[in-house]
Order: structure tokens, then sequence, then C-alpha cells
RNA sequence: GAGCUCGUAGCUCAGGUGGUAGAGCAACGCCCUUUUAAGGCGUGGGUCCUGGGUUCGAAUCCCAGCGAGCUCACCA
């Protein structure tokens, strides 16, 4: 518990405080405030929205009485007086204590307290000569003692790690932080507002399953000992979500944790929550147009405008723009890189090779060029197996050229059916599929499609997936035959769309680091907190 | 997984080219009855992340490890 002899010379102080609280009459550890339990305090919050608008006369004149609790955050004594500021859920009051109305006992007790401290106070409110709104204190109660320091009073908490890791340390100091936990509460009410207003049903799915399904991703592993039984840590609800919509439930949506076993970096946690929801006879374009009206009305609700400031830009979640995953890779092709593909370079695996295997990727260099990821795009297309589908490598460049340019709402529509292995095809182009993502700040945000519902069709695409896993790919979808059963019991024609939460309240909240808008992010554990 | 950067008092940070550690806040003592990053006087507090190496001598240079941040890779 301790990190020094610091800490733990202030701990034993601290200590001998607390005794001398006792001493004068106070609970160590009261359970309430007021003691009183016919008695009840006023919020900071309400006294800041009841009397801060009041002039110094106007107070002097109706002397109210308010009993208010917090945590000493400032403290500052002057002799037979002094100041100290309360902070309560995030908002603050000043305090006025002085010898002559609180007595003797009340004034030793106020000498005793701490930065950190939990007290509660009952006086009258007043203005000082600098016209700060304070209690002018008449009784004090001892609530709580803080028994190690706190972080600087000016710059707060500012090691990274120290925040992560001691959240709750973070959270009372820098209200910057608190501010970002408190939007991320917002949007989650303002999400469910938005579904349950259209009459989706919000439900829940297992997040221990059998078999990590409905995405690609490697899935934690974990075991129940009474089934003697290996599972899995879900990497998506989707697969349990259109199963319902089979169930009759036409429109359900679920905010939840889903777990995936990779890199951590700004834009990923191995838990992070996810929103999916799923509409019968609804498709992609559907989706689409839902999407929009969504992230609209989220920011709205949060921000109260549309525009959110992010990493140096203003995005506007009131528009979007629309572009196909073929006209993005065109746009957005290096011209420095060399010469853009066409349209047709996509039409078939023959105009594909002709195209990659052209290209003037630059011998020397290759490894300092910034345009490294997309020569390697470019190399890995070249070597295409007869039979393999391109849509993989075409998606790829996509990812190489375009992603990052994609700071304004951007839908990206039609993908490759080979990295669609759930989603319905095109009537007139079968490969590629009716689905899009929702890019914005340089990164995916949500991923929606018209859900493939033809069990023949999807057992076919599961077999093909598991075939890549043979080649290696131990990402690729694994096979659940529950699923294609469920299909055949009939799935209606369905669009379904899962949107990242975390990534969301990074956008609204100009948070860079995920971990800036998830409370305890996953640290890699040290010694010293596990003995203690 | 790779590269770059960082790790000094409880906190926020200084400590060119090696000479044995400083400031502010916090703490402790004293003064101060309208202060607000309150003020004044004084005091205590450090395995300089850990372990090696180079050197007469290392917070400083080198190597390894641990932890973190950023970038890249994988992915959402």
């Amino acid at each position: 518990m301790f990190d020094s002899e610091f800490e733990r010379n202030l701990f034993e102080l601290r200590r001998s405080k607390l005794k001398q609280i006792e001493e004068l009459g106070q609970a160590a550890y009261p359970n309430r405030f007021p003691a009183a339990q016919d008695e009840a305090a006023t919020s900071v919050a309400e006294v800041r929205a009841q009397w801060d608008g009041k002039t110094a006369e106007e107070l002097e004149a109706e002397r109210l009485q308010v009993s208010v609790a917090g945590r000493i955050m400032a403290i500052r004594a002057q002799g037979k007086a002094g100041f100290a500021t309360l902070q309560q859920e995030g908002q603050r009051l000043q305090i006025y204590v002085r010898l002559d109305a609180v007595g003797e006992q009340g004034f030793a007790l106020y000498k005793l307290l701490d930065l950190g401290d939990h007290i509660g106070v009952s006086g009258y409110l007043f203005r000082t000569r600098t016209g700060e709104l304070t209690v002018h204190v008449e009784k004090l109660a001892f609530l709580a003692k803080a028994m190690l320091a706190l972080p600087e009073k000016y710059h707060g908490l500012a090691d990274v790690e120290l925040r992560y890791r001691q959240r709750y340390v973070d959270l009372f100091t820098n209200l910057e932080s608190r501010e970002v936990f408190v939007k991320r509460a917002k949007v989650l009410r303002a999400l469910r507002t938005f579904f349950d207003s259209r009459g989706y049903l919000e439900v829940e799915t297992p997040m221990m399953v059998a078999a990590a399904t409905g995405a690609a991703a490697r899935p934690f592993k974990t075991h129940h000992n009474a089934l003697d039984q290996d599972l899995y840590l879900r990497i998506a609800p989707e697969l349990y979500l259109k199963r319902l919509v089979v169930g009759g439930l036409d429109r359900v949506y679920e905010i939840n944790r889903n777990f995936r076993n990779e890199g951590v970096s700004t834009q990923h946690n191995p838990e992070f929550t996810m929103l999916e929801f799923y509409q019968a006879y609804a498709n992609y374009q559907d989706l689409m147009q839902l999407t929009e009206e969504l992230l609209e009305f989220v920011a709205l609700e949060v921000n109260g405008t549309t525009i959110a400031e992010f990493n140096g830009a203003q995005i506007d979640f009131g528009k979007v723009e629309k572009l196909t995953m073929r006209e993005a890779i065109i746009k957005f092709w290096p011209g420095q890189a060399g010469p853009a593909p066409t349209q047709i370079d996509f039409d078939n695996a023959r105009r594909f090779l002709y195209f990659v295997q052209n290209y003037p990727v630059p011998e020397d260099d290759r490894e300092e060029s910034k345009f490294k990821e997309l020569f390697h795009a470019i190399e890995i297309a070249r070597e295409i197996q007869t039979g393999e589908s391109i849509g993989k490598h075409i998606a790829a460049l996509f990812e190489a050229v375009a992603e990052e340019h994609l700071i304004q709402p951007t839908i990206i529509y039609e993908f490759p059916t080979a990295i669609s292995p759930l989603s319905k095809q095109k009537p007139d182009d079968l490969d590629w599929v009716e689905r899009f993502e929702i890019y914005a700040g340089g990164f995916e945000l949500g991923n929606a499609f018209s859900e493939l519902n033809d069990p023949i069709e999807q057992k076919k695409r599961f077999e093909e997936q598991l075939a890549e896993r043979e080649r290696g790919d131990d990402e690729a979808h694994q096979m659940d035959e529950d699923y294609v059963r469920a299909l055949a019991y009939g799935l209606p024609p369905t669009g379904g769309e899962g949107i990242g939460i975390d990534r969301l309240v990074m956008l609204l909240t100009g948070s860079k680091s995920i971990r800036d808008v998830i409370l305890f992010p996953l640290m890699r554990s040290r010694d010293q907190e596990l003995e203690s």
C-alpha cells in the first residue's frame, strides 16, 4: 500500500489526527450527513444553481441556511479563521470557517483537517469581498479522512500511467477526466433513447460462448469447471442477435462488451463496448439513413452541437459523405506513388492482376517510402493464387490509401464478398456485398450490411472461411452449424450494424486515446500491486 | 511483435559536455479573522525504475531487464 517512507509517515500522522478528531467528539467514520436521519443536505450543484445568481445584499437579507458535504480540495488557514474549497460531483463551493462562529471545538476540528478529507458543513450563504459564493460555517461535521497525499493542486495528476492505474485519483483531481465519463454516460443514454423510441428491444446475449463467432478476430479462452468445457469470451454478439430476429424479435439492439485477444493501441483495448442493432425488413440503404440520424442525434444530445473537435479537426456529425470502396481507392490514391487504378481494374481477377503486376513499385527505398503500406499491399496482391479471390487485396488497398483521409463522417459502401462472410451479395454482382462501414476521425466507427439469410449460401461462406483457416488465417470466421440451422427456419430480410462506442466517445470528447474513455483500461500488472 | 522517446521527493518538474541532487506544491512548526495557484519565517523528506559494465568517481556514458507514452504492424 505504501510507496515510500513519506507515505508511511504521513499515514501514521493522519491516524493520530483522526484520534484527536475523535477526542473532539466526532466519529472517525460516521455513516451519514447530516447525522439526523430526518434531515437532508443540499448538493453543491443545487447551491450553485439556486443561489449563484444572488447578490451579496440579497444573500445577506435572506440568510439562507444550507447543509453541504464535500471533499476538501483546497484549504487556506488564516490564524483564527480560514477558507476551504469543497468539491462534490465535480462542482466546487467555498466555505469560510471562523473561530467566533464555530467555537473552540469546531475550530480545533478545522485545524485538524487535511486536503482530501470529506466534511459536512452547516451555515448560511454569503459573498466574500471578491464576490465568491461562500458558506459561512456555523457547524462542522467530520466525515472521512484522506490518509494519503493528494497530487499537486495546480497541475493535478499528469502522469498518464498513474491516471489509468489510479483512476480514483484522476477522477477527483482532473475534472476534465470526470467530464469525459459523464459524456460517455450521455452517449449511452442517447443511444438507448434513440433505439427505444424506434421500437427496438434491448437484449443481452452471451459473453461466454462455445465458439467465438460473428467477426474475424482472435478470442480469449477460458474454462468452465463443472461442465469441464472450454469456453471463449465473445468477439461479437452478431450471430446471437440474428437468431433473435429469426425468433421474431424484429428490432433488437445490444450495448455490451466484446473481447478480442489482439494488440493494444490508441484505438484498441482488449475489451471494448459495442453497439449492435438489427432491423427486419430493412437493407443496408435503410441503415445508412439510420446511421446518419443516429450520429446527429447523439452528437446533439451529448454536446449540443453536431460539431466535435477531434485531433485538430472539426468533425461535423450533421452530414455524411458516401463513396463506394472502389471510388474511395481511386479518389485518395496518392499520385506521387504512381498512376491510380480505374474502375475497370477492379472488374475481375485478370484486370486486377494486370494492374498490380504492372504497377511501378520502386525497388530501392521501399521500406522508407511513405507509401510503404500501399506498396506492401500491391506486392502481396501480385502473388494471387489461381482461384483465390481478389476481394481481400482490394480491401487492403483501401486501407492503405483511404482510411487515414476519412476525417469527416464518411460511409464507404460495397465491400468484397470475400471479406464479408455474413453479408448479402449485390443481386447484380456477386463479387460485392451490400455492406458499408462508417468512418470518422481517420478510423472505422461502424460496420453494417444487409444480412445474408440464405442458409445454403451461408454454409458455403463458412466453408470458405474454414479453407482460409486451413491456409493459416487463424482470424477467419468459425463455422456455426446452429446458426445455419437458425437461418434454415427463415431469417426475414434484415439489416444489421455494429458501432464501436469507445471510438464514438473518443470523437465526441476529443480524446485521442481509447484509454481516456475507458475507466479502467487494461494495463500490464505490476508485482507491487498484486501483493498488497 | 518492431522502432523512437521517457522513468529524479507523495505530486508537477529542473538538473549542457561525468565530481556524489534542486525548485514549486504537498507535509511538519510558528505568524496571520474575507482568502482563492492566499501570504510570511523556519524544518524534514530521495534505493535519482532495477541489475550489470566503463571510470579514481555515474542521476548523467554503455548494456540488459521492468514499466509507460507515441509511431508502425495485426485488428475494430
